[in-house]
DNA sequence: ATGGGTGCAAAGGATTTGCAACATT
DNA sequence: AATGTTGCAAATCCTTTGCACCCAT
């Protein structure tokens, strides 16, 4: 229980840093995002946190992640046509999308754009860069 | 007239080129894609064309669109969380959305990253590369 | 008691599916 | 005739919205 503890109270520094208010909700959504790399949608973030939270509801999960990545405290990633998904680590890295699973992994090792200071183009301001790759994963070619 | 019948010869090429057969309805969208650089959803593609091809469906527009992308005819952007939009101008630069009105504009000088031949990373076959970045667009920061 | 945070139910919108009609070879 | 293409209607699924409740300050 003492982990759980830490954890959260890591959670909750990140989210102070961030300059979000930490509520039950937003500590536990913060520690999943920073304890499970896997790229987890709503839905996903929902069902596993629904139980320990018996109150939770996916619209606190929607407000929530949506908060998060406009805070810069999560990615919002837009790689999958479906459904949107989120990553806890805000660090540059290249996401790899199968095309057949729908899973999405980190490329910690391509080389990833970095947002530099105050970027404006033609007059746009740019806040965010990312670098998507698809294509069909290691297990799904097995399969195939 | 004939400018037109250009047009959907350049469109019917490209088709062919692609491995795709040529429909009267894939050559309009194939046309409107060469000729439009607006990044459109399938709803634009479908209200620009229906007046011209009276039976035009959505559900067309949704497979033709898909059918092109996967036979990288046109490539398919998922940079607006909300809808899917596409691009008939296949090289590869980056693309911006704007997060206040969802415009995608294209940065022909920004360095994008170029597909190599039968890349594969991790055992995971890549074949598409996409660079993304978000912001605010110039008319948006004019009016805010 | 005030303001932000949460959650339910309903609405909205994009996309897919099943199937019948149609065109083209 | 056979095969692939189209299009309608319905279904599905993700996401947002409106509003009421609740909690913490």
């Amino acid at each position: 229980m003492s982990r759980n503890i830490n954890h959260n109270d890591a959670a909750t520094k990140r989210l102070l840093e961030c300059g979000i208010k930490p509520s039950v909700q937003r500590v536990e959504i913060m520690n999943y995002l920073m304890t499970h790399f896997t790229h987890p949608t709503v839905e996903e973030v929902y069902s596993s946190l629904c139980h320990k939270i018996q109150t939770l509801s996916r619209t606190t999960v929607y407000n929530t992640l949506r908060l998060f990545s406009e805070h810069k405290a999560a990615l919002m990633i837009t790689i999958d046509e479906h459904r949107v998904c989120y990553d806890g680590d805000t660090h540059p890295h290249v996401h790899f999308y199968c095309k057949e699973c729908g899973k999405v992994i980190d490329f910690m090792n391509e080389s990833a754009p970095v947002m530099p200071a105050n970027l404006e183009i033609e007059g746009n301001r740019v806040d965010e860069m990312q670098l998507y790759y698809k294509g069909v994963c290691a297990d799904c070619q097995r399969f195939n």
